[in-house]
DNA sequence: TTGCCTGTTGCCAACGCTGTCACCTATGCC
DNA sequence: GGCATAGGTGACAGCGTTGGCAACAGGCAA
């Protein structure tokens, strides 16, 4: 079995001392140009690369961040992962992807220990982990440097990546007042969940716009899940004036309206608009594809990792823009 | 700034040598019941957790192994993040999640970059990743442990779980044909994927088993992308004649499928039965909800971890059923 | 009593790096 | 010429563990 290559060895080769290996590694200034090639080469030569575990135990880093989350959507979790290993990859760290119960009474020992087994640098915290006061205290108390994604708490304090939601919602419900829809209903998710309630504040924001009184029996509460979004539609549509549109807090419950729509024979969009939230691979799987608003997950959990490591981005808050995705769920009023 | 605990003040509080509270960690015997529970006690306290980086460079294991992957699936990912994480939970094992491209010609390179860095104690290799004959090969070389989900190359050489795709497809074949269906499509994968060549095979045997005559016009080639469902259903059904049922080589391409008969005005089951692959979220959220065949992914991956980290499991394969899912997209053959 | 074995414990080197400091050379300035 | 200064380099300790081995106690057979 192939040993591999230690910095020794490649201060031999290269006919320096390893501490000057050491330096070039690390970039650091006061090697002379003519050394650093040298050792570069041998470095490239040897396919050489330093122990991690070497670097932490005897430096101050660990070269490791880790992603913290607790969500039941792959769609949402693949993507996260994405967007944070891209972030980190470009730093030269390596990111660790821990999943936890945020609920859990053992969350704060389990993320302590975890990171005094690694000697994490830093964590990355999405929602609905960044809700959970006890774990930002203990990480204060440690003085680890942490970024969140989507916070509802705290949200002026420390480092974030943020989308408006409120401003999407009410942009997506303007769009179906645009189509001539008034009677609007809207699914909203739990409310845990700051995205939930904040979605259902911009929702009534663009009704006020219209001056459109909100009508509070047009609200109908959901979990984010799709059998959820079944019930709240089927809810919705025994009414005896049943909503023409239905904004659905999330794509999943989206899909649920949709597929009681179908159920019932109700054609969408010419008798029900139907709008979603997320544009996650869901929306443009179903018949016919939802109108929905897409999240910049990927670009929120790079960014994130940015903000974490990147020294010179000092940006406390960031905020990505949304996108509505005008698909085919969504047109005009039925006339009468 | 709270530091870590280390061994040594463990050892200080328990009155014993730091190499005896090592003992008790690694739960190595020669240590007198009465010694183990005074440092345990004083660990509990503590909260001490040992360093990985530290164990990693002293001993001859670093208690990390990495999960390869490079699939577009969020839900497939998903799961197979999930079981590997709980498969080496319970090892005390850390998993480390890599997202590769297993096309490009640097992937061996920079799995053993990151071998070298991380002192990998093992690899998990899902699909796409487990067809690389040079990355098996730098394994080989260099003695390193790994496990392949589904492979396809070399199936009988190594450990490995996997499904059993051709009997899997057949039982969905023969659903469509108890169902009276005889002219049933069948959408394929790209021909990389084992799994495609497979499914194919399982719905060939199925047409075998009833006599009934392979049809080449009815398997129409797709890249397993919603799109491609999409082409291959409009393919086949402007045949002038279509198929009764189209069985998919995933749920994805199913979905596309279902779309397209949206499109038409074709009523599923009544007009056209669909069969799906895989039981992704997606299947359980388009209209109707797809009958399909579930792979149980968490379980294979949660196996795979199993299998590389129990000394006791000296199995090479383990295969594990699938189970069809008779959801709403199935019915009886249309009447003429 | 002696010797030997076995179970328990401690001591110290080693793992592969980084941090710190000391050293050497070349350069510029008075 | 003398002296300070800065750039480049090496020696060495130390990071927190495990591995190997020595040491010691107690039990048992000779």
């Amino acid at each position: 079995m192939a040993r591999r290559p230690t910095i020794k060895e490649v201060s031999k080769l290269a006919g320096v001392s390893f501490k000057t290996v050491s330096r070039v590694l690390n970039n650091e200034k006061n090697v002379s140009e003519e050394t650093r090639r040298r050792v570069e080469q041998v470095v490239a030569e040897l396919n050489f690369r330093p122990s991690l575990a070497a670097r932490t135990l005897a430096g101050r880093k660990s070269f490791q961040v880790a992603l913290l989350y607790d969500n039941p959507s792959p769609y949402y979790v693949y993507h996260l992962l994405a967007g944070a290993q891209e972030g980190c990859a470009e730093h030269g760290y390596r990111l660790l992807t821990q999943p936890v119960d945020s609920a859990a009474a053992g969350l704060v020992a389990d993320v302590c220990a975890l990171v005094d087994e690694t000697h994490l640098d830093g964590l990355i915290l999405s929602p609905p982990v960044t809700e959970n006061e006890a774990l930002l205290d203990e990480l204060d108390r440690r003085s680890l440097p942490y970024v969140r994604i989507e916070p509802g708490l705290r949200r002026d304090v420390g480092r974030s990546v943020t989308i408006d939601d409120a401003s999407a919602a009410r942009e997506a419900t303007a769009h179906l007042l645009a189509h001539g829809h008034r009677a609007i209903a809207f699914i909203k998710g739990p409310d845990t969940h700051i995205s939930s309630v904040e979605r259902l504040k911009g929702y009534r924001a663009a009704l006020d716009a219209q001056g459109i009184a909100f009508d509070d029996a047009l609200v109908v509460a959901g979990d984010y899940s799709i059998e959820s979004g079944r019930r709240a539609a089927r809810a919705l549509l025994d009414r005896a004036a049943p909503p023409t549109a239905i904004f659905a807090g999330n794509d999943d419950m989206a899909a649920g309206a949709l597929a009681v729509a179908h159920e019932r024979g109700i054609s969408v969009p010419d008798q029900l608009s139907i709008v979603g939230f997320d544009d996650s691979d869901l929306a443009a799987a179903v018949w016919p594809p939802l109108t929905t608003v897409r999240q910049p997950v990927h670009e929120l959990a790079r960014s994130a990792a940015d903000l974490l490591l990147d020294a010179k981005n000092q940006r406390d808050r960031l905020t990505f823009d949304t996108r509505l995705i005008d698909r085919a769920s969504t047109g005009p009023v039925p006339l009468k």
